[in-house]
DNA sequence: GATATACTGGCATGCATATGCCAGCATCAA
DNA sequence: TTGATGCTGGCATATGCATGCCAGTATATC
């Protein structure tokens, strides 16, 4: 993981880095990470169809997911912001934050915009330009 | 404000793999485990940085990262659509797509938007209504 | 053709993590 | 109190995958 640093780069190595510490702040790879297991997304569209606060075991029973499996799926998609968790007595009411999940996806947008100024997507959002000219891609 | 647990849920376990089919499919989990490693957030934030199309051992050198590593990420990430790659002569020539991330993302924004309408970003955008009423969350 | 360059693909290794089981704790009802 | 319910956390296992090395292939140059 380690060479001599060039110079023939636009980018230095220490650049780079810095670049992916903003990245991974701002693009929140924790998101990723927790939208990128098929059995989180299972729990996690179980949760937003039903609609309303389940517990754990109503979701394991809904997924067809082992209890212990779902309820740390729960935990770690609660940590990553995309549930809120809420303890009344003995049970833990789990639901979808779409308000916040659709919020941290248009940071997302925002901060990738900021690479690509004045884009624009096909549904008619604006985003910016391409950052590398067709001629330099090839297209 | 308490659900019994013995209630039937609303989403059975057939329609909650169907809602996750079409998850997979729309919210492209591809996507999130392309963004999911932080040795390929380096490399994109390399690509994005530097502006232009760059061979497999350009990113390497910049990256400080192994050069076959590197490759395998590259081809990944192409392959999640996030950089296009062209192949002249010898040589694969690497860019990140830009306006295709932000399309793709702006997708998965559109998508979670249809599970909460009428809901507003921090940033002004328009989603929706949070799906659970304040009541129902406990808010 | 000979050689150098640039990439590809296979394999082994190590690490992260998803899963499943289970003991234990906290809470509630009787 | 006692028993039942619901969740927590630890452990072992299996799997996926990131990494690194290396042999092989394709292409360009001499």
């Amino acid at each position: 993981m380690h060479m001599p640093a060039s110079t023939a780069h636009p980018a230095s190595p220490g650049a780079a880095r810095q670049v992916t510490a903003a990245i991974d702040k701002r693009l929140d790879q924790r998101l990723f990470k927790a939208l990128s297991d098929s059995t989180r997304l299972l729990v996690l569209s179980c949760l937003v169809k039903c609609g309303r606060p389940c517990s754990a075991s109503e979701v394991a029973e809904c997924c067809e997911v082992e209890f212990s499996v779902v309820n740390k799926h729960l935990k770690m998609l609660a940590a990553a912001g995309v549930l809120s968790a809420e303890k009344r007595g003995r049970t833990v009411w789990y639901a979808a934050r779409c308000g916040d999940l659709c919020a941290r996806l248009a940071l997302l947008i925002d901060a990738i915009a900021e690479w690509c100024p004045n884009l624009t997507s096909p549904r008619g959002r604006r985003f910016g330009r391409p950052c590398c000219s067709p001629a330099l891609r090839g297209d």
